[in-house]
DNA sequence: CTGCAGGGTTGACCCAGCGTCAAGGTCAAG
DNA sequence: CTTGACCTTGACGCTGGGTCAACCCTGCAG
């Protein structure tokens, strides 16, 4: 009669291992001697040891079972079966390897390169970090949302810098990350947003750049927070008839 | 503001997972409102985000932290280091594909082929399967726990078969299987045996394989808890001065 | 006002395959 | 008698949440 280490050492396995075999059913409870130690016999072993070569050649426990008693076609399909789904793993992995590459490689935490290029651009002209990262979280949010529109909308993000007065109002934010709330500057940049506007809807820009409107009503509630003056040049706007950030739009004064 | 779901939503992960970033502590708690709710800003957004870009590109959740605030340098490290033990993952299922195919192959459940065709043998010279069984079960506890030595003890078994008396008492055991215990002609095996030992001594073969005493005593018990009358067997031998069964030793008269 | 649907809340169990305490009983040896 | 090694049961931990359960909150329709 045999301990249980001494069974475990017997198979292989831990005697950790052979307990919980117990309590899953895999292997039956023996009989225990007059102290309560189980007293395993020689069988236990054999029946041990096919169940640890199994369950080391990748055979899930809840399966092992089944194929200790199958037929030998039987268990030549479950053992298919089985491999069918450690290929199916090791492909998953794979695939996170690959995504995990991606995202060493340059796009960085979850943006494309056009958007990273785009922030590149907004380096050259000046923007500090902090405003850099307003901005970049935006785009994440932009991303994870509608990753089919945002190339379309960088590129119109690069026309509009191709306007002098939109890099002016750039340079202008620039400064106004340090204003206090009740700064008088704050209209220079409301006057500057203006006659921004009114250009691009004379060129018969839409504006928005085809979000929705949640991730609009998301994109300002993010611009409020960041930004101190946030609020008051909302405010300023919509006394001018605008209302918006991410999507701004025309409202005729009388509707006010 | 937004509530869970919205919050999730925007994100694309689960309502449960969020809860779940919160209560491993890697997305901060919000504030609640007056009802209990969570309420998130636009920035849990962000946060959010970026954890779920990290954890699906297979960063395993407890170093999403760590890498969330990494430096650019300290991140590629990082990512490294993941990617290593993805390959070490994919590599181990990979292995665990071959030993599958190879059990699946024919080597039965934990025996090498050079054991089936051994079993093989004793098959053709006309052992019933009921003996086969108890014969297979000692060769998978031999090759769970000494597999180096295997071949040698297969070539010494077929040696073996070539004497002539050692099939007639294969014969004899194949019957023997249906003795009750306290059949007569156990004295034939016994008488059987006794003689094979002789000559075995005399050709100088030294016994037992270059097994140890532990799997010796483990496949002797073996064959008690299987064979109803192997206890006379071995009393009977020991009468006439030898001593166990998978190593049987010559034993001096005058020492018992 | 009340009922109902569809949110939200916390809490707890579940999956695999054991590892690892914890707290205590048993055994053989010095 | 003590020590140390081994046994017992029970329970938590890990991964990443899924899936109830039971109950509260809100808004809308009748």
């Amino acid at each position: 009669m045999l301990t249980i280490s001494q069974l475990a050492a017997h198979a292989g396995v831990t005697v950790r291992a052979v307990r919980h075999y117990h309590k899953i059913g895999l292997l039956p409870e023996p009989e225990r001697d007059h102290s309560g130690y189980r007293a395993y016999d020689a069988g236990a072993v054999v029946r041990l040891i096919r169940i640890h070569t199994l369950a080391d050649a990748g055979v899930p426990l809840a399966r092992v079972q089944e194929l200790l008693d199958a037929a030998p076609d039987d268990f030549t399909d479950g053992v298919e079966e089985i491999d069918k789904q450690l290929r199916t793993e090791i492909r998953r992995l794979q695939d996170t390897r690959k995504r995990l590459a991606r995202l060493a490689a340059g796009e960085h935490l979850a943006l494309p390169q056009s958007v990273v290029d785009y922030l590149d651009r907004l380096r050259e002209i000046g923007m500090r970090e902090q405003y850099i990262e307003l901005e970049r979280d935006a785009w994440i949010m932009i991303a994870a949302q509608v990753p089919h529109l945002i190339d379309d909308v960088i590129v119109q993000k690069h026309q509009a810098l191709e306007h002098p007065d939109m890099v002016k109002l750039y340079g202008i934010v620039n400064e106004a990350l340090d204003w206090s709330e009740d700064s008088p500057r704050i209209v220079e940049i409301v006057d500057l947003l203006e006659s921004l506007m009114v250009a691009a809807v004379h060129a018969g820009a839409t504006g928005g750049y085809g979000l929705d409107d949640d991730l609009v009503r998301l994109m300002d509630s993010a611009m409020l927070e960041a930004a101190p003056g946030a609020e008051r040049i909302l405010a300023l706007l919509e006394e001018r008839g605008w209302k918006g950030w991410t999507r701004i739009e025309h409202v005729p004064l009388d509707r006010l």
